[in-house]
DNA sequence: CCCTTAGTTTGCCCCGGAGCAAACTGCCGT
DNA sequence: ACGGCAGTTTGCTCCGGGGCAAACTAAGGG
């Protein structure tokens, strides 16, 4: 069954290109589905494909030799992930795990080179993701280096708010399941931390929390914990 | 005056082009000479050109707004940096500062285009790099998530003696000159706690060190320190 | 509907390493 | 030759936050 056009048109990936341009996109390409926790790759294996989630949120996560996990980002809707092949990797550096249940297409790596030969934007934009990214993680270097534990919380916090936030009566929640381990693994600290910051800002009025679940309800408050110079 | 080709040949960014190519390549570039401390690019400001160093070392430097300082990486000859436009940004990200006298070419912009569509090795070879840098800098997020101030340390005069090391009769010294306050900025650490570490390392004849330079005399007990397992 | 289990919260203790202060040392410029 | 200064070393103190242990709680499966 053919995969229809309007899946991939409107995707940053894919602008500009025409109803015809779309179908031999998708004729080169396969769609699965992955359920919560399952793995779209894993670490270290061969690369032989790259992705696009369609719907759902990916989790990146590394793993040490010594068995800590780190989580590298989460991959939001419309976003190319497992792009080894555009950096010239012949394995995966992390595994992507689904933190919903989520779809995704996929391509094997022999299509990057006619894909980009045939539409220039592809690559170029591809490119631009994998420089965003490496802004991105050098900005939680920096982050990792200056800033104590509560305001790394704050900004990782902030940061899935902004990109996977869904409004509710009370405030922005963000929109998949996400326990305090996940947010440690993300900030570089222990889910006991996570849990007595979180507590924290829930007696403060900032955020309302439950299990595997966060709503900012005073986003400027929490910008402003994000922000504080520590006590210099 | 007209750059020798010999500049180039045999850079990995322009392997496999011959003679008449390797001098298209440099009739787009200016050469320049950047003395010890002197600034390539700056932090924010618009990004023109983009860079190879020729010779020398030049430390890629992070500011945050507060002040505190990050190196985000050492350039060897050979690489390119400041490839702002290779990622799609109208700013450099953080600023260059030649670590020792150096020589630099450096084109505008504008040559990107061309000199990608006409030496599609080139450009594979720049996104090869930006995705080297993403790994390397992702590794660096897990090490600062995982592992001790020590061990950290470790890792990172390692990789400089593994980059830039120079052969002496003691071991393998950093050939160009590094303070423990570089240090620190690399591994998240202050300049006291450098050197309390590394005159702990000299004590056990691992290193010898003096002002501004850093000597590994016995690199694999460095390795065994890098990869000790914190007391769990 | 109850029981298991995964996720969370909290209290307590302890330590790695940051902060501060001060002394030391070899370079570099005049 | 001699300051002066940038870079380094070291001692001391203090505390943020990690480790451990235990109790608590909601969700989901049988």
């Amino acid at each position: 069954m053919p995969l229809d056009r309007s899946l991939i048109s409107g995707l940053p990936a894919f602008a500009g290109l025409g109803g015809a341009d779309l179908d031999a996109v998708l004729s080169m390409a396969r769609s699965s589905r992955f359920a919560k926790d399952a793995e779209v790759f894993s670490q270290d294996e061969e690369a032989h494909q790259f992705f696009l989630l369609l719907s759902g949120h990916v989790r990146v996560v590394r793993t040490t030799p010594a068995g800590d996990q780190v989580i590298a980002r989460y991959i939001n809707e419309g976003e190319l992930f497992g792009i080894a092949v555009a950096m010239g990797r012949t394995t995966y550096p992390a595994s992507a795990v689904a933190a919903v249940d989520c779809v995704v297409l996929s391509w094997p790596n022999g299509a990057w080179q006619p894909l980009q030969a045939r539409f220039p934007g592809f690559g170029t934009n591809a490119y631009q993701t994998i420089g965003t990214r490496l802004q991105e993680t050098q900005a939680r270097v920096v982050e990792m280096s200056t800033q104590q534990v509560e305001q790394r919380i704050a900004s990782a916090v902030l940061r899935l708010v902004n990109q996977s936030g869904r409004k509710t009566d009370d405030g922005i929640e963000i929109d998949f399941p996400i326990t305090r381990q996940d947010i440690a693994e993300m900030t570089g600290t222990t889910l006991h931390t996570v849990s007595r910051t979180l507590s924290g800002w829930e007696d403060e009025g900032i955020v309302r929390s439950s299990r595997q679940k966060v709503t900012v309800t005073d986003p400027h408050a929490l910008m402003l914990v994000a922000e504080s110079r520590r006590g210099k």
